[in-house]
DNA sequence: CGGTACAGACTAACCAGTCGGTATGTGTAA
DNA sequence: TTACACATACCGACTGGTTAGTCTGTACCG
């Protein structure tokens, strides 16, 4: 019987990735010492830097998951077949939903960037980049079919959107009035509301 | 003479706060060691720690400023003698001025809010629950007036409003293309034109 | 003379990463 | 089929470096 399934179904790496996660959700990431993720893994130090080069490292992988998945979804709805103002919605009011889905991982996105080593943390912000000149190239779409108005440059309507997004982690509970559905229709609804030429 | 105006006309607490604003903003709270600080100040720890009780107390002493200079603007802006959606707009801009203008400050007031003691943290949440309160009164007197959408919740307008000007930190450059006023005159836009019943 | 305003050496604790060691599986050749 | 080599997957004690906060001492002021 091979080491990586002791304990549980799940292997090792990505139980050392969950439990660094929320670790680092938690308490920060300077404040995560790497005894306690890996006591919350169910190994050991060996185990960690086995797989890892370096709790810096693994802090990467959180990142490289979360900007996977949303790149992915991104391109499914700015690609579909739809007219532009629905095709936007339907992104922003998704990666709404993600978010609150993962709050763990937004919350360390935004908070734990600059812990990064440089070189990643380059990397990183390349990787985001891609991201929101997707997202700008959709709406600089509907501003120049006219459905959008051309009031607020399209970088700025950016930003603006994910600041709503990035701020979900702060405020956000899971126990309170709001779906996370509904949350994203409403924001949303305030983005279009805004776009209205 | 007394010492505490040693080196330069500044008094030695605020050149300590001073020094700190700018290393927690440059390298995040932990990675700041005491000893930076004092040397920035061009003091000593016996210094340090004579004027405040721990290095958590001095990043309170930020958010206190911080706070203190906020809640006074918002006051003012609230409570003018002007229709409401004028003072809605005034304080919506306002409050992205002021922060572009202490981005240090923003920056660690939303990157490490989680580093202060349990107790000064609860504080500094109630105080910004304070804040909060009274820019969703305003929103509210809007809606009720029938000058403003009530498609949504007043709070959730107030937490999109505070995404963006939170996000500020992360994306705006002095040396970019935008002045402040440039930047907030395109947020408030932003926020009164999605509230256009 | 007593209090304020520091100076700076010292301590106790913690922590990322290392390294020598062990157990288990796998391919291969006699 | 067995025996041995070798790789993978860990274990956990240890090291070197760092750090917040303390404490004793000192200089100046009223």
């Amino acid at each position: 019987m091979p080491r990586t399934t002791d304990g549980d179904g799940t292997p090792v790496p990505q139980r050392l990735l969950a439990a660094a996660t929320r670790l680092f959700a938690e308490q920060g990431y300077d404040r995560t010492s790497v005894q306690e993720i890996v006591e919350a893994a169910g190994v050991t130090k060996g185990a960690l830097y086995h797989y890892f080069g370096s709790k810096d490292d693994l802090l990467h992988e959180v990142y490289a998951r979360v900007l996977r998945l949303q790149q992915e979804r991104l391109d499914t709805f700015a690609g579909a077949d739809e007219p532009v103002e629905k095709r936007l919605r339907d992104a922003a009011a998704d990666v709404v939903v993600t978010t609150i889905e993962n709050l763990d991982d937004a919350m360390i996105f935004f908070r734990s960037m600059h812990h990064l080593s440089p070189e990643k943390n380059k990397q990183v912000r390349a990787e985001r980049r891609r991201y929101h000149e997707r997202f700008r190239a959709l709406i600089e779409e509907g501003q120049k079919a006219g459905v959008f108005s051309t009031a607020t440059p399209a970088d700025l309507i950016v930003d603006y959107h994910f600041g709503s997004v990035h701020h979900l982690s702060t405020w956000y509970r899971p126990d309170g009035p709001l779906s996370p559905q509904e949350v994203a229709d409403h924001l949303a609804d305030l983005l279009l509301r805004a776009l209205r030429p």
